[in-house]
DNA sequence: TAGATTGTTAATCGATTAACAATC
DNA sequence: TAGATTGTTAATCGATTAACAATC
């Protein structure tokens, strides 16, 4: 059991973990490192030395139950339980994200939404209801949300991040395709599809 | 210059190729490999020594002309130059998909939008007409398309991704958290923003 | 000149892969 | 038993990092 995973391993974990919940959502009971390999693209000798890292998860001639391994992964993570998050953005961007199951899945659970348009206030956004920015410094107080999502166009995006980072959160997920700068203490991530087209393309083209 | 990349570095150019595009766009000239770093998470030193290995495109003690360091980027992953997508499901995630500027700073251009809802045929997508799914092989056809995106509901995501295999693209990218199997020639890539946001999480807790 | 940043080396660490025994 | 798949080893390859000379 290492205390602390290097950053190469836990993102294979989550991206196994992210398999395996699906596998299971589709009524898979069991699956082979060479199955969970197809849908991640990480080499199957690699997953079992992962996870053999841990113990011994998997039963020979058989593959790996879902279920145990969810369980399994979710501990080596410490990522069970609730998360709380907050949304910055009611548009439609904010409300695929709100409907979508990817967050609710892996437990984490959207505790407000907020916009900065006042002709939002009041209107639906998943099951919540839209407020305003002032609510949020108390939205993640109240709920102790570490992590909060922006949902906003791109030359908004660094003043939601600001009011983010003041507000306290210590995670900002930014879906807005624009640069952002935070301190230190916070972690920022864009999500880039781009880039990972770009590299499919890439292989396709060469 | 090398005949093909390897699948790191090529994964982390078009990463540095995203950085510099989202600079461009926020009026930076010039960048640095620190600067770079802190965005991509990637070391400052792996950053110079990737780019280094095609050619000298900084300035000692300046940093990278971001215009030239985009178009060196493009020519070594062969990836400028204009390149069609088509777009399956009209909802709300296909809406925010077709408005947003980050395929389209990259020179994917999505030359069709479908949905089996026969309710939504001719409703407006970012600035196209919604088209039946009859219409899929003839728009992949006629404008070479390769590219594929899948932003339906879980459910529909095998299917949808069937038709799309069918009617000839190489590349399905996939927006519905579903895993979903393609056949050997074609690649499929799922995003799994939960992925990255257990990740993050990891690393504030550990 | 002084400060900053690139380009490059060398040394270490982790990822990748093939091969195969263990075992379900 | 036969077939399949895990767990593990060993060997190779690429990533990472610190250090520093080159040079803007």
């Amino acid at each position: 059991m290492a205390d602390r995973l290097g950053g190469g391993v836990a993102a294979r974990m989550a991206h196994y973990l992210q398999v395996l919940t699906q596998a299971k959502k589709a009524g898979r009971s069991a699956i082979t490192s060479h199955e969970i390999s197809e849908y991640t693209h990480v080499n199957a000798t690699q997953i079992r030395r992962d996870l053999s890292g841990f113990g011994t998860f998997g039963k020979r001639g058989v593959g790996y139950n879902v279920d145990a391994l969810i369980g399994e992964i979710s501990g080596i993570l410490r990522t069970a339980g609730q998360h709380n998050i907050v949304l910055v953005g009611g548009g439609r961007l904010g409300q695929a994200i709100a409907e979508a199951d990817v967050f609710a899945d892996h437990g984490f659970s959207i505790v407000g939404v907020v916009d900065s348009d006042p002709a939002m206030l009041g209107q639906p956004c998943g099951n919540l209801a839209i407020r305003g920015t002032e609510d949020l410094p108390m939205l993640i107080e109240e709920n102790q949300v570490i992590v909060g999502v922006v949902a906003v166009p791109a030359e908004a995006a660094q003043d939601v991040a600001d009011e983010l980072v003041r507000a306290g959160v210590r995670i900002v997920f930014n879906y807005s395709g624009a640069l952002i700068d935070v301190p230190p203490h916070v972690t920022a991530h864009t999500t880039s599809p781009a880039v990972e087209l770009l590299y499919a393309l890439y292989f396709h083209l060469a």
